[in-house]
RNA sequence: GCUGGAGUGGUGGAAUGGUAUACACGUGCGACUCAAAAUCGCAUGGCGCAAGCCUUGAGGGUUCAAGUCCCUCCUCCAGCACCA
């Protein structure tokens, strides 16, 4: 009889051969097919993991110990994602270092790691935070400055009061309270560093449609991110002989357009020579103090004034229309001014009601009218015939919008460049990379819009490097998600001083053949593949997109049904987890809970099917004798092929399933050694511990997870005879068991001779057989008169 | 409102157009035990004593055959949303 499986000493045991062993390091020199594998790395924060962050960890190392045994030369690398606001935040609050907190993290979230037994190379490991790392960070950063592509601008931006610092619109809640401590956020005018992503925007859009392997669901995402609209551009002259261009995407309408609305922070508003111009100064001032909830709260009443002492003149009839400004017209999008259409755009309906301007009807049924020479076309061509008229110009604009890329707190990589009095913002110069965060007493932020490092006047002091006269370094840093952008092309290369990535190893490693996780995956997908296609245009890499396949995990809830929360007093640590039932039944339960991208609730109880198969299979050796019946032959190859084509496509709930079936099978009769030992292969990469365990007792000295991975018996995959359904006028009756390649006569027959089954065939004639071997028989009977 | 996705037992879920409810949990009964836990065996969609009938959100359709394909509708989840 077995012994009770002892998880705990022998995952212990095979974790500390594997490392002495270096049994998952990837081999540089391979000539095996590569395969890159790679988990969305973690941020780690103070409180560790819980038992859902590990999921999607679990099916990568799954996922690549199967390619490892199926012949793959594999790189699953590990790392962390370590600067940004949180780590900074609670620093402060304990009066750490966050240097020293993170490292204290990292050694948490690593040492639970390792509990689970996964199968990353260690010897890649990265660390955002490290001089090392981030000196490439900046030196990417240098190159967009370099090609034009990162800007100053004083632009008013979004300012969190609680996080004292300035944010992108994407931090922000849809509430408009900031992501990470629940403030209401301000505008602020402020200078800023801003990263140019929307040149990029045309060409991660369309190049969505060459990743055929990313979820449809999020390729919608990153095209509603992306927002972008066609339209045209169009020009009005003002009485005054100034020019407001506006977006439109519909220019068929511009007969319509009976008044005009510029957004308050438009720079024009200040410059025209008007006859309110107290009104309108006051209804500027009121826009600034609104938070961003009133401003974007569509059910709440339209507001304006109008820009009394002008009028615009519609380009299309010469009409004179009157000039408001409007909080409904928002700055960042389009050209922050409208041409309002009453009749056919329901805000500005809404508007012109309030206001009482006139409406004008100018399509009808997709045809216009009142409109001129142009009464009569369609909405297609008179876009294009009105545009022409006027003299406008066809174009697109995006909902995205550039990137606020600079934070003014301490814990970010430096951003690299020098304000010298006489030129200017000067680069630092690539060789004085990394340019290294200083040490500080006070990482505290100042709340006057500079950062800490503002303070640190022996650092901040330097000679400019173009002219040798006085400069002063940037004192803004980066946000988080700098360091996430491109970390998937380091583990390839993370030693390299002299280059970013080398090429050849490019060449070799990348892309990411597989790329899985979850939370917050459309916005760190946006970044890394818009700094992706800029270090292709600039040579770095030689694809034009970071990750061929892209896998998205559920998440896992409490048993409670809510997020697992400190708050709720509900978090399962899955160190407890290892512990009272091993590391390999947490993995089998995890994976079999459910389909791997829903979000499903843990259950304790449900983890006791795993453990019981945990243990079943420990207990296999038991059935094993010198033959077995050809059944469990043919389950056990069925098996095989299902396994090895579930885990390819990331369904591992029924890879799991089907591996219960062959136990529950197998236990009822006998196996042979031979099968025995393949079962176990076919499990190893999800029970890595137990079937190392196991394959060594069956008296083998090597590791499993070096063995070949069990290829199915194409012909013992396959039944001789089958079980299949019979349906008597197209309803299900029973079913026959006859020979797979059996002929329809045959199939009949056995049908007819079955007495359940010939019972429904009395008292008619069988006027059609529909014959589909090895799946269906299908009689249809008549009547008889 | 727009876009994408999903509705199957008490629960998580399975099912290339071919016997719906695999696998697992839970539950019930039984075995083992002084007893309990663990383990093992049997049963387990609904109605019905039974033969049988009904059943994949609702209603239509295509087909020999529909959870699966098509149409209409309902509900839920996710992303976007005063975006011109």
């Amino acid at each position: 009889m077995h012994k009770k499986f002892d998880h705990e000493a022998i995952e212990k045991k095979w974790q500390e051969k594997w490392r002495q062993n270096d049994l998952y390091k990837t081999e540089e020199g391979s000539s095996k097919e590569k395969v890159y594998v790679l988990d969305m790395f973690p941020y780690p924060s103070g409180e560790g993991l819980h038992v859902g962050h590990p999921k999607g960890y679990i099916a990568t190392d799954i996922y690549s110990r199967f390619k490892r045994m199926d012949g793959y030369e594999v790189l699953h690398p590990m790392g962390w994602d370590a600067f940004g606001l949180p780590a900074e935040n609670f620093a402060i609050k304990n009066k750490i270092h966050p240097r020293v907190a993170v490292e204290k993290n990292i050694a948490n979230f690593k040492q639970q790691l390792a509990h689970l037994g996964f199968n990353y190379d260690w010897s890649r490991e990265i660390n955002t935070t490290d001089p090392e790392y981030y000196k490439w960070t900046q030196w990417i950063f240098l190159k967009l400055l370099e090609k034009g592509l990162a800007y100053e601008s004083h632009e008013p931006i979004n300012w969190c009061p609680g996080c004292q610092t300035g944010l992108a619109n994407e931090d922000l809640e849809s509430d408009g309270t900031c992501e990470r401590c629940g403030s209401v956020v301000e505008k602020r005018p402020m200078r800023q560093w801003v990263l140019k992503i929307t040149d990029y925007a045309d060409r991660m859009l369309e190049d969505l449609d060459t990743l055929t392997e990313w979820p449809e669901h999020i390729k919608e995402a990153q095209r509603n991110w992306i927002g972008r609209s066609e339209g045209a551009e169009i020009d009005f002259r003002l009485t005054n002989g100034d020019v407001i261009t506006v977006f439109t995407t519909r220019p068929d309408t511009l007969f319509g357009a009976t008044y005009m609305v510029l957004a308050p922070e438009h720079e024009l508003v200040g410059k025209l020579p008007l006859d309110n111009t107290d009104e309108v100064y006051a209804y500027v001032q009121a826009t600034k103090q609104k938070s961003e909830i009133d401003r974007t709260n569509a059910e709440k009443e339209k507001t304006g004034v109008e820009l009394k002492g002008i009028k615009a003149i519609n380009p299309v009839n010469g009409e004179e229309i009157p000039v408001f400004i409007a909080d409904y017209v928002l700055a960042h999008y389009g050209t922050g001014a409208i041409m309002a259409v009453p009749a056919h755009d329901e805000r500005d309906r809404e508007f012109a009601q309030k206001f009482q301007l006139p409406e004008v009807t100018v399509v009808d049924e997709d045809v216009l009218v009142n409109s001129g020479e142009f009464n009569g076309m369609s909405v297609v061509e008179a876009k294009k015939a009105i545009v022409e008229k006027v003299g406008g110009r066809i174009t697109s604009t995006y909902r995205l919008n550039d990137w606020v890329f600079s934070r003014q707190r301490y814990w970010g990589e430096p951003i690299p460049v020098i304000h010298c009095e006489k030129c200017g913002v000067v680069p630092v110069p690539y060789e004085q990379l990394p340019v290294q965060l200083p040490e500080v007493e006070h990482y505290e932020p100042t709340g006057t819009g500079e950062s800490p490092l503002a303070a640190i006047t022996d650092w901040v002091n330097v000679d400019c490097p173009k002219c040798g006269g006085k400069g002063k370094r940037e004192t803004n840093t980066m946000p988080q998600w700098a360091g996430s952008s491109w970390y998937y092309l380091r583990f390839i290369d993370p030693q390299n001083d002299q280059a970013l990535i080398d090429p050849d190893k490019e060449k070799k490693w990348a892309p990411v053949d597989v790329y899985v996780g979850g939370d917050h995956a459309v916005r760190h997908l946006i970044y890394a593949r818009f700094w992706h296609k800029f270090l292709f245009d600039i040579g770095v890499v030689h694809t034009a997109e970071p990750f061929m396949r892209l896998e998205f995990l559920g998440f896992i809830l409490a048993e409670d049904g809510r997020k697992m929360s400190k708050r709720w007093g509900n978090v399962i640590n899955p160190d407890d987890i290892v512990k009272q039932n091993g590391a390999d039944t947490l993995r089998v339960y995890e994976m079999f809970m459910g389909p791997f991208e829903n979000t499903v609730a843990w259950s304790t109880n449900g983890l006791v099917g795993a453990q019981r198969f945990v243990e079943r299979v420990n207990g296999l050796l038991d059935h094993v004798g010198d033959t077995e019946p050809q059944e469990i032959t043919r389950l056990l190859h069925k098996t095989i092929k299902k396994v090895r084509s579930d885990i390819e496509e990331f369904k591992f709930n029924t890879a799991v399933s089907a591996m219960m079936i062959f136990v529950n099978a197998a236990e009822k009769a006998t196996l042979t050694n031979e099968s025995y030992q393949n079962f176990i292969k076919l499990l190893a990469p999800f029970a890595p511990h137990l079937t190392e365990e196991l394959w060594a007792n069956a008296g083998n000295d090597t590791s499993i997870h070096l063995e070949t991975y069990p290829v199915a018996d194409e012909d013992l995959a396959v039944d001789d005879m089958v079980t299949m359904g019979v349906q008597i006028n197209g309803k299900s009756r029973g079913s026959i068991t006859i020979a797979a390649d059996a002929d329809e006569e045959t199939a009949v027959f056995a049908a007819k001779s079955d007495p359940s089954l010939a019972k429904h065939l009395e008292g008619g004639e069988v006027t059609k057989v529909i014959y589909v071997p090895g799946r269906i028989l299908n009689l249809m009977i008549g009547q008889r008169s």
